[in-house]
RNA sequence: GCCCGGGUGGCGGAAUCGGCAGACGCGACGGACUUAAAAUCCGUUCCCCGGUGAGGGGGUGUGGGUUCGAGACCCACCCCGGGCACCA
């Protein structure tokens, strides 16, 4: 009687032993190419879910393909932990942000330890600790330095129940992406970091292998658009600025313009207010204000607005328009000011019937018969009544305005982004204070380097008051101009956690390293990622921002690329209840149970079996059994008594038909690996074992014969059930390790089918089978098509107009 | 509204370049072993007609089309998921 497969005994042996012989460690000086496979780092909640082990657990499979291959393979683990969960919980539970982290992280780590990934643990990066945020602050003194981070009293993303402001990113159709409260606007002095100045750069993908998907939705995020900023006199009305200008996509239109509009915040307003009109504006700009993000993009709300009782004089047909603000307009895009086209744009078109401003046709339709419109006419026509473009059609028009504004001094050609600068202050307690002093006497201070990290206190209130609890810690605030000495306060305001996470793939290759973020030498060793893998609901976050990082960074020298993930896989979401799994939910699965009952193998396993990776789905446990009952088969096969076989002598016909299965195996196995189709991999081992099952119980494989299969089982086993793969190895009487076994090649020629079933159609339906030598000349086959008793039926008595042959494949026999 | 994905048995899913639809597994049903159960092993399992056989017909969201041949390609539509959305 073999022994029993008991997974949880082996998997915690072989944890220790990987763990002692330091196996996983990997050291630059390693003369083999260097792998860098990347999964995004877990945030510290607490515990690990089955979503986390589906997001970890393939790419590790894949990291140890990578690494039975020849790779030396970084593959780092870490913590993203600081963030507004860790205050929460000192808040509800009176626990200090630190000790709840911190107690997650240990945790976590040894949940993590459970999935028996090749982590390099020396390496772990944890983001609220000193040692890492000291550089976190020092990267964003680069970026100050560099003039990429800038502080701006703007109308800011608000959450009323984070009580913070939000970048764009973070909000998602209008409501807080952590929380889904809706989010209103506050005014409020904020730093940024100037992404905008990469918009170009970042919408190109050169030289990394993206889903396509991801790449869509960052140049959707981005927003581009090619057109003309133009300007319109106010001079006539004394004011320092002596003109107003707009950013339009359609300048071809700019003679119908018949009204201009503003952003409610724009700073302009009160001073192209008339007196008599003052009180309405006040009240319109109020009611704006107030308005929640969701109110204010409600696409099907009636458009309003209110006159300034000023106007402004289009300079290319000297037509004196009024000036007006509408909620619509948005002063975060273009300049904040748009020309109203009612003509040839729907929403000017529903504003100006409201407001019963002209509508005047400067883009006439192909087939336009002079009469009024009933909707605005935005497709390509001919331009009229436009002075001198008269007659020109509109898409030479657009080039052709643009060019004659600049020529007049009324603007040009001009390329707009919706993208924003991405705005990265929290008014929060949990993350990286932001190294700045600001000074009576010298403003704005960095704070010095050699005084870098600027510690978080330990001790705060954290009363949600929408400031930053920071704000109340006198020791903290209360400190001396580095650059004057005179008594000077602190900035209060935290880093957004975004900004820990755009650069942790570089503190991965080199820890601990104390003289800066990262050690030079060994970043350009391992940069850029090879693979990375994280969902895609980071695409205009976490992935864009880390982008603008390494380019900005790459631009102040020191980092040596230009992207920092080549490869990127998402994989989809394990939902419950057609939920995400969060905590915060409470509709999480923890894996412990499993791993506990079944071992770390099978859910290692089960993960990849249930379906293509970059799917998710609802889980559902059901069909762990089937994993289970599988890896016991493998188990018992292994283990079988192979002296059994020492008189087998097989036939050349068995003998080949293993080979070639084999073989077949390696190759599919393989090509799975390579491109994540973990769920047909793991059918192609099933399907191995089913073969070598009957192999042995016909006993027709001799003793040498066996072994290579199945060796070579174990050794395609090896990447998703290390554990596993590892005992059987060892009992089958080989050296420890298979994981430093090199991973099975095929031969094309041994895995070749000597025979094929060619399927006989007629008429498109299928008639008859044959088994056949796979090299079957075509006019045999044919011959032996119309030859079939079966098929005889549904050909006689009638014309054979054709026969077609696809090699390898089928006969169709067309009758008439 | 616009832009991406996707829709295949009771379930998860497979199907290379247009060539045997339903691999692999779950579940279910039947059987072997057992005093019994668990475990294990064997068989059946898309639907309909036919006798439970031989055989035939239908079938990949719906309706058309292209083709010797369509799950895959084209057109129109329905549904589901994701992204963007008053972006001037």
């Amino acid at each position: 009687m073999p022994p029993e497969y008991i997974p949880t005994e082996i998997e915690k042996k072989w944890q220790e032993r990987w763990a002692a012989d330091h196996l996983y460690e990997v050291e630059e000086s390693d003369p083999r190419p260097k792998w860098y496979a990347l999964t995004m780092f877990p945030y510290t909640s607490g515990d690990l879910h089955i979503g986390h082990w589906y997001a970890m657990a393939p790419s590790d499979v894949h990291a140890r393909f990578k690494r039975m291959q020849g790779y030396k393979v970084l593959h780092p683990m870490g913590f993203d932990a600081f963030g507004l969960p860790a205050e929460n919980a000192a808040i509800k539970r009176g626990i200090q942000p630190r000790k709840w982290t911190m107690d997650n992280v240990e945790n976590m780590r040894r949940q993590l330890k459970s999935i028996g990934a090749v982590y390099d643990w020396r390496r772990e990066a944890i983001t609220c600790v000193p040692e890492y945020y000291r550089w976190t602050q020092w990267l964003f003194l680069q970026l100050y330095k560099g003039g990429l981070a800038y502080r701006a009293k703007a109308p800011a993303n608000w959450c009323p129940s984070c009580q913070t402001v939000l970048a764009n990113e973070q909000v998602k159709d209008g409501q807080c992406e952590r929380c889904d409260t809706p989010v209103t606007h506050r005014d409020l002095e904020q730093w940024f970091l100037r992404i905008t100045n990469y918009a170009e750069e970042l919408l190109r993908h050169d030289g990394i292998e993206w889903p396509e998907r991801i790449k869509i939705m960052q140049r959707n995020w981005i927003g581009r658009s090619e057109g003309a900023e133009l300007s319109f006199d106010i001079s006539h009305l004394g004011l320092p600025e002596k003109d107003l200008r707009v950013f339009t996509t359609r300048p071809d239109t700019v003679y119908g313009v018949t009204f201009m509009v503003l952003a409610p915040e724009h700073p302009l307003v009160p001073a192209l207010t008339a007196p008599q009109r003052r009180a309405e504006v006040e009240a319109y700009v109020e009611s704006a204000r107030r308005e929640t993000e969701i109110q204010r993009l409600s696409t099907e709300r009636e458009k309003t607005g209110v006159a300034l009782g000023t106007e402004a004089v289009v300079p290319f047909n000297g037509r004196r328009v009024p000036l007006l603000i509408a909620d619509y307009v948005l002063l975060g895009y273009g300049t904040g000011v748009v020309m109203g086209v009612p003509a040839h744009d729907q929403r000017d078109f529903d504003f100006a019937k409201k407001y019963g401003l002209p509508i005047p046709i400067v883009i006439a339709p192909p087939d336009w018969n002079g009469k009024d419109l009933t909707e605005a006419y935005v497709a390509e026509g001919t331009m009229v009544n436009s002075g001198p473009f008269e007659g020109t059609p509109s898409e030479q028009g657009k080039a052709a305005v643009a060019e004659y504004a600049q020529q007049k001094g009324w603007g040009g050609p001009k390329v707009s982004y919706r993208l924003r600068d991405w705005l990265i202050s929290r008014q929060r307690y949990w993350g990286a204070p932001i190294p700045i002093v600001y000074c009576p006497h010298c403003g704005t201070v960095p704070v010095p380097e050699t005084e870098l990290p600027v510690l978080l206190p330990d001790e705060a209130e954290f009363k949600p008051t929408g400031e930053s609890p920071l704000k109340y810690v006198q020791g903290f605030v209360s400190t001396r101009c580095p650059q004057c000495g005179h008594p000077a306060q602190r900035e209060t305001d935290t880093m957004d956690t975004f900004i820990c996470s755009s650069w942790y793939f570089l503190r991965y290759t080199s820890p601990g390293y104390d003289k800066g973020a990262w050690d030079p030498e060994r970043m350009h060793h391992w940069m850029p990622v090879d693979q990375y893998t994280g969902g895609a609901e980071h695409a205009t976050m976490h992935l864009l921002y880390a982008r603008f990082f390494t380019k900005a960074l790459r631009d102040l020298g020191l980092v040596s690329c230009d992207e920092p993930f080549l490869r990127l896989f998402n994989q989809g979401t394990i939902v419950l209840g057609h939920h995400k799994m969060s905590k915060s939910r409470g509709n999480v699965v923890t894996p412990d149970v499993y791993v506990g009952e079944h071992g770390a193998d099978a859910v290692r396993m089960y993960l990849m079996f249930l379906g293509p990776w970059e799917h998710g789905g609802e889980w559902n446990d059901a069909g762990l059994n089937g994993v289970v009952r599988w890896l016991n088969r493998v188990w018992r096969l292994a283990l079988e008594d192979s002296s059994v076989l020492g008189s087998v002598v097989s036939s050349e016909e068995a003998r080949r038909a293993l080979l070639r299965v084999t073989h077949q195996t390696i190759r599919r196995v393989t090509q799975d690996l390579e491109t994540f189709q973990f769920n047909t991999m793991v059918a192609a081992l099933m399907e191995f074992t089913n073969y070598l099952g009957q192999v042995w119980q016909d006993r027709t494989a001799d003793k040498e014969l066996w072994h290579f299969a199945r060796d070579t089982l174990l050794l395609l086993l090896a990447p998703s059930t290390p554990h596993l793969a590892e005992e059987l190895w060892v009992r089958t009487g080989h050296t420890y390790s298979i994981h430093s076994q090199p991973f099975p090649t095929w031969d094309d020629t041994l895995a070749a089918e000597e025979q094929i079933t060619l399927v006989i159609q007629v008429n498109g339906r299928l008639r008859d089978r044959v088994t056949v030598p796979a090299s079957i000349p075509e006019a045999r086959a044919k011959e032996l098509a119309l030859s079939q008793e079966k098929v005889q039926p549904h050909v006689a008595g009638k014309q054979v107009e054709k026969v077609v042959y696809v090699p390898g494949r089928l006969v169709n026999i067309v009758v008439r």
